[in-house]
DNA sequence: TTTAATTAGGATAAAAATATCTTAATTAAA
DNA sequence: TTTAATTAAGATATTTTTATCCTAATTAAA
């Protein structure tokens, strides 16, 4: 469904969520220990998110990757999937067709329409806040 | 969402389906031609499906690829994307967890799960009879 | 101002997906 | 039985994704 890159996006902006609730900054080295990722990777990563603003970097000692606390509710599951995947998984066609539409629809069209929809709303309605409380209070993981 | 190996196997599908209502057997190159995809691609993905028992080839002159006919209706979509993506798209975690279940959920587990079932319930509703009698009546289009 | 701790960025490598090419195997018809 | 038309299969190439490594830039504190 999504990349690599996408799923190791999500796991990390949730774990910095946490950790800025806690007023602390994490780095690379933290953020792929505790989402089980590989480092240099996730650093490249986290630059991507960053240049969307999507966190923020500090550079230098006591530095390290944050989110401004009162902007965490507002972070949309769709706004990290569209920096990383783009949003072709919500707007593309199920098959690949370039000109797919309500005119010209593709054979499964109409089907996927519903599914991608639903993904959509999904990732719409979801944000950084609810995933890292439900993490806080034990109801969910990010690694094994 | 799904791969292009993926899209190329479900667009051939449908165009072996149409033509084998023709009763007519067709080649990777007409294949390829009428569904825009790469032709010794698309040759690899139909031997894969050929072995996946989802079409049939033939060897020699007049051979070529086909349906049989009375098979056609039975053919789910979920069949063409269990061969050739598995089904990880259906069954496997949203962030890429081995071990995401009820008990040890991911983020985005109950979240996902509704999209998960969507797609998995499309494509187990979703035959190549529908697909390709839409396509014949003008409702639908394989290309551009 | 120097040092050490940090992220940024560019170069490179490895793996996977996509794509192509060549030859082998099969088979119907002449 | 030979020939020509077809798919099968293996080798190779290209592109994209995933991953690593090294150096540069920044910055807080000594």
């Amino acid at each position: 469904m999504f990349s690599k890159a996408c799923e190791y996006a999500i796991k990390a902006s949730i774990f910095i969520a946490i950790s800025s609730y806690n007023n602390k900054k994490v780095s690379p080295k933290e953020i792929s220990e505790e989402i089980d990722s590989p480092k240099a990777f996730t650093a490249k990563i986290l630059q991507e998110l960053a240049k969307n603003e999507i966190i923020k970097s500090t550079k230098g000692p006591y530095g390290g990757f944050e989110i401004d606390k009162n902007k965490i509710s507002s972070i949309k599951l769709s706004k990290i999937v569209k920096a990383i995947d783009g949003d072709s998984i919500f707007k593309g066609c199920g098959l690949g067709l370039e000109s797919c539409d309500e005119d010209h629809p593709c054979p499964v069209h109409d089907k996927f329409k519903i599914v991608r929809t639903e993904l959509r709303d999904m990732l719409e309605n979801t944000n950084l806040e609810q995933l890292a409380l439900n993490i806080k209070t034990g109801g969910s993981f990010l690694k094994i």
